[in-house]
DNA sequence: AAACAGTGCTGGTCTAGTCCAGATAGGTAA
DNA sequence: TTACCTATCTGGACTAGACCAGCACTGTTT
């Protein structure tokens, strides 16, 4: 048991890493049914199990529930800098974006909303909670909270285009001052019903606070990464 | 199975997650052994393994490798935009930081850094590995890759205190221009090993690439974090 | 006091299955 | 054609054990 590649679970990760660094998996494909590995392997699906959940926290493939496992895309360069909407850089890195709206309603704001958006107890907030792919995949589950008093009739628009773009056409509202938390944890519930995947599986959590042009806090959004799906660029000066 | 629940796994990790809300097992204590938990929760060792598992990918546990499991310390504020280092970053959040260098040696850089650094094929760089601590926890392994011509004789002084003061008060280099690269990804093989965790744990992995007050690329870190360690802040503005 | 050898405890790895529930595709009936 | 049903395939959840390697403590020897 010296020699990492004695340890099956390492041997299997490897054997399939190679294959998809050689593109024999290519991205996106569906690797082999977790009973054919084991036999394939010469071992039992509890140890296959864990090596894929291995190149899974890598990274490397990803699951769908109960319908396989699938190698994974590309990850989508997400730079804070530039102020740019989901829909725009998804399309500027030669990939198709798409957004449904899961729910959108005026509802009492959490204690932990309240605190962002810095309202006083039991405020109404606007939510809007959305799912993006990428390319056809699920990447992305957020919720957006807006101040109520800056958005008048905001919930009769059609909410699956660019909010960033609704902001500036129908309330002449552009983003000024953001303030971004990253945590890597795993998905919460919703997020991992919306984006379709076990429970407890590994995430990127990114909450953004945004205030307006006049310096104003209008919203905040608490979005839900598929943590494989991007890599977060900054550029300090 | 419908109700939540009902699921042993995800029972055993909202009893746990109690407990540790409640401050009933406080930030750093051990948990009991998993074959203790499994026979107090009536079932096997590989279901409480998961349950802990999954607390793990929350944050909310740790292990150390063959020594037990334990409640995870709150996160370090990361703020990028203050150019803090470590130490002080650690210290003002009144914690206590610690350094070890692994290993310090000029080297033939690998095809990545060479990138990174922009220099020429078959280039040689100093690499500085180290791993630090919070509070006595390994939290993060770094290596640092600097380019030999602005650094001649670093190697000669203490590698255990802050670089970044080292640069200043004896080369008169002071960070400029930042670039910083995260991807959610699981620890290599050299992190897990340096921070004493089973390979395949999940982490954050943070490159930065340096530049002086001249515009000068310097020098570039690669920064493995225990995932459930920190959190990032970034303020765009 | 220091070095050492046990020894029990911990997680790490693995076997060999079972049963369940959602996803899928093919076929049948309206 | 369309709607529905059903058999099969997938991963999800779980049982009940096994052996190994590294850690920590204890008691003995030097």
């Amino acid at each position: 048991m010296r020699d990492e590649a004695t340890k099956a679970v390492t041997a299997i990760g490897q054997v399939l890493q190679e294959q998809i660094d050689h593109g024999l998996l290519a991205a996106g494909s569906k690797l082999p049914a977790e009973r054919k590995l084991s036999e394939l392997f010469g071992t039992t699906r509890i140890t296959v199990r864990e090596a894929l959940l291995q190149l899974e926290a890598q990274g490397q493939i990803y699951r769908e529930e109960r319908r396989g496992w699938f190698v994974s895309p590309p990850r989508l360069a997400y730079n804070l800098m530039q102020r740019s909407h989901f829909h725009a850089m998804v399309s500027a890195q030669g990939r198709e974006p798409s957004t449904e709206v899961i729910s959108a309603r005026l509802q009492p704001a959490s204690a932990a909303v309240c605190a962002w958006l810095q309202l006083p107890a039991l405020s109404s907030v606007i939510q809007i909670c959305r799912s993006r792919r990428i390319d056809g995949r699920l990447v992305l589950y957020v919720e957006h909270y807006l101040n109520p008093q800056f958005f008048p009739g905001i919930l009769e628009f059609d909410l699956n285009q660019s909010i960033t773009e609704l902001y500036a056409r129908h309330f002449d509202l552009h983003y000024g001052r953001v303030r971004f938390e990253i945590v890597p944890t795993s998905l919460s519930v919703d997020a991992a019903a919306a984006l379709r995947v076990s429970v407890g599986s590994p995430g990127l959590r990114i909450a953004r606070v945004n205030y307006d042009q006049h310096g104003r806090l209008i919203d905040c959004d608490l979005e839900f990464w598929r943590h494989d799906a991007i890599h977060v660029g900054v550029d300090v000066v």
